[in-house]
RNA sequence: CGGGGCGUAGCGCAGCCUGGUAGCGCAUCUGGUUUGGGACCAGAGGGUCGCAAGUUCGAAUCUUGCCGCCCCGACCA
């Protein structure tokens, strides 16, 4: 690599250079604690209903969101491409689901009046773009997937960016020769959903799902448990605690083992719900609460390949149409739900896989000389040890610096100030338990690069 | 789409009922005093009161229409 020098400042940021409109007062319009904070915490602004921008802030933490995603899909052996937002109306007129969707799909004219729509899912394209290249049975499987902005034209768009129009999701397709194999991508995405969920703090339960519009048979939703959920759901309560395979497991092996073991239990949405088979569950272990759905898998089979003759050539000589599956993360919802999750009286609490940034740091006096000193010095260490650190060097008072601060939710806070520095001590506070230790600039600095400090 | 509510400065709001020169707090800018958990004093800038039509000598205020946004319900990553 030439010119990286041109990067170089890449992971550090000074906040008198960043772009952070935070907000004293809370937005009038925000309801739940997500939009709330997402709003006083610069992070996304409002353009239309159901559609917003999406400010540094929150840029950054919707990227760390989208890596662990793309990791997580990456390792269970999926293939990452991408697919346009606008998709001619004739796909989906061959699969039928042209006017199906109804007034939810966007529909767009060209200049030359052919029908247009903003996709609301991919399932069409990504069966088109199968069946131009891929006639054998010795094609398959093949598993794709893309994260990208989808639109969806709700009818009433609320809480922020958790029920957005225009939201920003992964979606995953299967294509196999039998529901036998369909079934090993689906078990494939099942655990792999269960370790990306995990990874950014989120206790995500598996529930049997009604399969919807997009049809098919066998279809599970990853409901993260908060108060502010859209649904109610059901569940026994040893799911909720029981922690992701890792990512450790054996893709190629069978996962059914792994899937079984999360769905013996009961589990289910309000619309799958069963009550005497609920009643079975020990009384104790009952649990009934509100989910945020952040993930949805189907096994659809020939739903889509039949009449759009996405069709195969069996060992045996004869076509079949291809067996699919999608599987769908809410990459934008994702971050809503984690703040819902981890959040405080004060702001947001990033788990750190998720953090914006992995540090701040707080000059108390800036322009002051031992103090700016400090602080570069920490600065250029922090970022040196892979910290991305916010250094904030701004004039703003203590008082604000503090509130910012615990405002946006960065895991720890290196605060640094006249006083101390007279003692040659400085602060370093974990954002999530609240707890302070004081130590010399040199240990603090040494203590936060070998990662010493718990934010659990 | 049904029901309800709201549009007044970047944000939070008052004023509207009972028409008469548009206000408050925060934020912003200037000067000063301050500075370890959202400082204080003095001053300044910023609004065709969502849009349009109507009533009136006169409309933020009354009437009608439109637009936008929020909430509750039925639907969805």
């Amino acid at each position: 690599m030439e010119n990286d020098h041109s990067n170089a400042d890449h992971s550090r940021m000074r906040l008198s250079r960043f772009f952070l409109p935070v907000l004293k007062e809370t937005p009038s319009d925000a309801q739940i604690v997500s939009h709330q904070l997402m709003l006083r915490a610069g992070m996304v602004r409002q353009q239309s209903a159901g559609i917003y921008s999406w400010l540094p802030l929150g840029w950054k933490v919707l990227q760390k969101i989208s890596d662990i995603v793309r990791e997580e899909q990456n390792r269970a052996g999926a293939v990452e491409m991408l697919m346009p937002t606008i998709q001619s109306a004739d796909l989906w007129r061959e699969s039928g689901r042209y006017d199906d969707y109804g007034q939810e799909m966007l529909r767009i004219t060209d200049r030359h009046e052919r029908d247009m729509l903003f996709g609301p899912t991919n399932e069409e394209m990504i069966t088109d773009l199968f069946r131009t290249y891929c006639r054998s049975y010795k094609d398959l499987p093949k598993l794709l997937y893309h994260i990208q902005w989808k639109f969806r034209d709700e009818i009433r768009p609320r809480f922020g960016v958790m029920r957005g129009r225009e939201f920003l999701m992964k979606d995953t397709y299967s294509f196999d020769l039998d529901e036998a194999a369909a079934r090993h991508a689906y078990n494939r995405m099942f655990v792999a959903y269960l370790n990306t969920f995990s990874r950014m703090g989120l206790k995500a339960v598996p529930m049997r799902a009604d399969t919807g519009p997009i049809g098919g048979d066998l279809s599970h939703e990853f409901i993260v448990l908060a108060e502010t959920g859209e649904s109610e759901v059901f569940c026994h309560a040893d799911l909720v605690e029981m922690g992701a395979p890792g990512p450790d497991v054996d893709w190629e092996g069978d996962l059914q083992p792994l899937v079984d073991q999360r769905t013996a239990l009961y589990a289910a949405t309000e619309e799958m719900h069963d009550a005497d088979a609920f009643a079975q569950v020990p009384e104790d272990r009952r649990l009934s609460a509100r989910g945020i759905e952040v993930g949805h898998i189907f096994y659809f089979g020939t739903k889509y390949s039949e009449p759009m003759k996405a069709y195969v050539t069996h060992p045996d000589q004869k076509d079949r149409p291809v067996h699919m599956g999608s599987y769908g993360v809410g990459v934008s919802r994702l971050l809503a739900a984690i703040i819902e999750a981890h959040h405080d009286d004060k702001g947001c609490i990033w788990p750190e896989s998720v953090a914006p940034f992995g540090a701040g740091i707080l000059n108390l006096r800036a322009g002051d000389e031992a103090a700016d000193a400090a602080c570069e010095s920490a600065y250029a260490a922090l970022s040196e040890a892979g910290l991305d650190p916010l250094y904030d060097d701004t004039k703003e008072r203590p008082g604000g610096k503090f509130a910012t601060a615990d405002l946006i939710g960065l895991p720890y806070q290196l605060v640094i100030g006249p006083r101390g520095l007279k003692e040659n001590k400085v602060e370093v506070k974990v954002r999530r338990s609240g707890e302070t230790h004081e130590l010399s600039p040199e240990d603090a600095v040494a203590r936060l690069a070998e990662r010493a400090f718990s934010n659990g």
